[in-house]
DNA sequence: ACCTGAACACCGTTCAAGT
DNA sequence: ACCTGAACACCGTTCAAGT
């Protein structure tokens, strides 16, 4: 065939393509040759769009992070920073749990995808401009960072196994039920992250009144 | 050579030795031909002993939540709840800083994974010893997980690069400092660790008192 | 029981050749 | 510019053969 007078590929179409094979599938079940194959061309041809695999992964969890809504931390947005960091936290959440397969390579960083970054500037010129100082301000973009992140990669119920067996009582007292742990997945991980959420901007609340920030600007 | 008198490998010895590569190389330099190659053997010698190369990574990840102390949950420990859940995430999130390559692994769950169902159940124990329903200390567990495992997984610092032209102050305006990250890496991430979990201990005391705990048995 | 080499079915990536 | 097939240097794993 060689060059067709139209291009087979796009970058958007290879990113599209993708996604939807590690959604279905899992990142191990991404090739170059499998997902050549679905766009109907031969492995290498991908190699004139990305310089390398790794380069599609990072596209897919770009367009992942791009899924984010960050209207709460524009600068005429209503909301107090805690229901910002609040309603962010749910949005971050939700946009992970939609793709759970890519997640990983979102925990890598935000490294040079531009989706990533967005995000990254957002909640710290939000955090900034609600009044706390610069430095707290990129500590709590770690910090939720590592909440949301470690929520969608290490969720807990989805660690169990169902085989009983596993779970010998004499070793583990306290884990009589955790084989049915898998079924109640989604629930103990969503109250998990509930509870884990409301008590991090608790705390943080609590540290914003020690800085002496009675009149919140926003 | 065929089989020797006295066996060349062992379960311990693969480990250990894949611990080491891991640790110098990242997860991706573990092969099992570069491994087997390290302990002077072919290839398929591992097979006698693992059933795969994913049974020797969760043995390496398992070696790595065996050091995680776990001596304020026992019963006797004078510890409350709140010290002894701050003294076990510092010393949860020391051992994944020893071993960061393997920390996608441990994410992944307890699994079937002694020493790392060890940890599941000894924070169970710990939280309902200490007063908190059942349901609540499974929530702890998950959550105090997503947060310790997050941290290592998604270091902020290490997310950025050195390269300043990657962050064009016309696209992310509050970015400007961000090429600084990877140097101040780990002051930043650590910063961000303290803050979050003196903020999520904060918002557990909370918690707790709302529970009507007033005279918590510990 | 525990090692070996050969083999199978894959990988990511490079590159010269085609249009 | 953008595709191809052939090739390189790898993978994880199976298996018959050796002792």
């Amino acid at each position: 065939m060689a060059r067709p007078r139209k291009p087979l590929l796009s970058r958007e179409g290879i990113v599209a393509a993708a996604g939807a094979l590690v959604d279905a599938e899992g990142l191990e079940a991404l090739s170059t040759r499998r997902l050549a194959a679905v766009l109907g061309v031969s492995g290498p041809s991908l190699y004139n769009h990305f310089r390398t695999k790794d380069e599609i992964l990072e596209a897919v969890a770009d367009a992942v992070s791009a899924r984010v809504d960050l209207s709460m931390f524009e600068p005429d947005d209503g909301r107090d920073w805690r229901t910002a960091l609040e309603d962010w936290a749910h949005s971050y959440r939700a946009a992970l749990a939609d793709h759970p397969h890519i997640v990983p390579v979102l925990a890598r960083g935000p490294g040079r995808r531009p989706a990533g970054l967005r995000v990254a500037d957002a909640v710290f010129g939000g955090m900034t401009a609600a009044g706390w100082p610069p430095s707290q301000a990129t500590r709590i973009g770690a910090l939720m960072r590592y909440f949301v992140l470690g929520s969608a990669v290490a969720s807990f119920a989805g660690g169990f196994t169902e085989d009983r067996s596993a779970y010998d009582p004499e070793a583990y007292p306290h884990l009589g039920q955790a084989h049915l742990l898998p079924e109640r997945g989604r629930s103990v991980d969503e109250g998990a992250f509930e509870t884990g959420l409301t008590a991090l901007l608790d705390g943080l609340a609590l540290r914003f009144e020690a800085l002496g920030g009675d009149e919140p600007r926003s």
